[in-house]
DNA sequence: CTATTTTGACCGACCATCGTTCAAGTATTA
DNA sequence: TAATACTTGAACGATGGTCGGTCAAAATAG
């Protein structure tokens, strides 16, 4: 036997290292020698590790959105408030703190829309359950406090939907100019309308 | 001077003589020179109208979309009560009629994600601008007939990012099935919230 | 009316680039 | 040394995009 490297580790050390320049030119204007050089790897390398340019994209964001996830869930456990956490959830389509997780998760989705990846598809689908997850814990606190009519439930898994949405219109359009006031005002309506009083 | 072409019309022809290949392999899988034969051109002469592969879907969606508008209008003119109209303006995401449209649709985001053009921009902001203008006017009638509450007018407005992130959803996780149930049941839940009473 | 020139449309051979392959090479361990 | 694991960049093939040239219609001149 001769070396062995650890194959999962390595990925991510290449995708790592082409995080900079994906992020400033996009995927789709790089080359395979730009990520070989910026990864410090030879051209064929990169093939031993990855099928193509867009699965490097996959690869980021499965190691920024777990990143992004333990992150996110201490951050969930600081608020008191059912709505702030809410609020606390969908921050990152906003935050400045997200932005660079935000321009790969972009890039991602453009990929996601035109190809079909089984891998992909399962990985969207698990962090979509997850979050749902999530949500259901942090509403049904709010429901058992008697803060919240149990109606709200199905009203605040569509925000999921609607802060996708609205954050691909941002991208895509000139109309949305402050993403967070929509965001926000959406979940405070929402909540106004569901409060107990 | 010698021949003058209606440059506007071929590249709607050459466009729409593309659309069966675009719809049956996606953008991304086709060669100019497929195009340039599907279209009945030569390799130089698509380069005479678009100036990329992504033009040309831009074109078709732009073409599809007035269309698809003109019948929308006429459509929306039919129902009589507010809800149905809310609901029958979003059936576009899944609606049998409406599944080639959707799919270059599809394709389309997928560019306007990656790549950034002035045009596609302002034209995804005009048909926000125009849906919006609908939808307030659809909006407007149920609130004079007093059947809704004023306060319904920005709770639907937020239906329109809904609707959009609901698709991206359905394209790129397996957690929603059923998208005509998820949207109509989310327009349902807003209108019993804000019918007058 | 005919000949000549001009012009716009059209085209496909050609070029440069880039994704992908693979035979040769290197490093490590037994 | 030999076997194994991994790396590599030259070479290949495909494709997007360019460009010089052709053609036919229209304008102009005679």
């Amino acid at each position: 036997m001769a070396i062995i490297v650890d194959k999962e580790q390595k990925k991510k050390d290449i995708a790592l290292g082409t995080k900079a320049l994906i992020l400033k030119d996009g995927i789709n204007n790089i080359t395979i020698s730009q990520i070989a050089k910026a990864a410090g790897i030879g051209k064929g390398t990169v093939y031993e590790y990855f099928k193509n340019k867009d699965e490097i994209v996959f690869e980021l964001v499965e190691i920024l959105m777990q990143e992004h996830n333990k992150q996110k869930e201490a951050e969930l456990s600081k608020f008191t408030s059912t709505r702030e956490k809410v609020k606390s959830f969908f921050s990152f389509f906003y935050i400045d703190a997200d932005k660079e997780l935000r321009e790969i998760y972009k890039q991602f989705t453009a990929i996601a829309l035109s190809s079909t990846n089984e891998d992909m598809l399962n990985f969207q689908t698990e962090c979509y359950f997850l979050y749902e997850k999530w949500m259901e814990a942090i509403i049904q606190e709010g429901i058992q406090n008697k803060e919240l009519k149990p109606e709200i439930k199905e009203l605040i898994m569509g925000i999921f939907a609607f802060a996708q949405g609205a954050f691909i219109m941002s991208v895509t359009t000139n109309a949305i100019t402050d993403l967070q006031q929509k965001i926000d005002n959406q979940i405070d309506m929402l909540f106004d309308l569901m409060e107990e009083r």
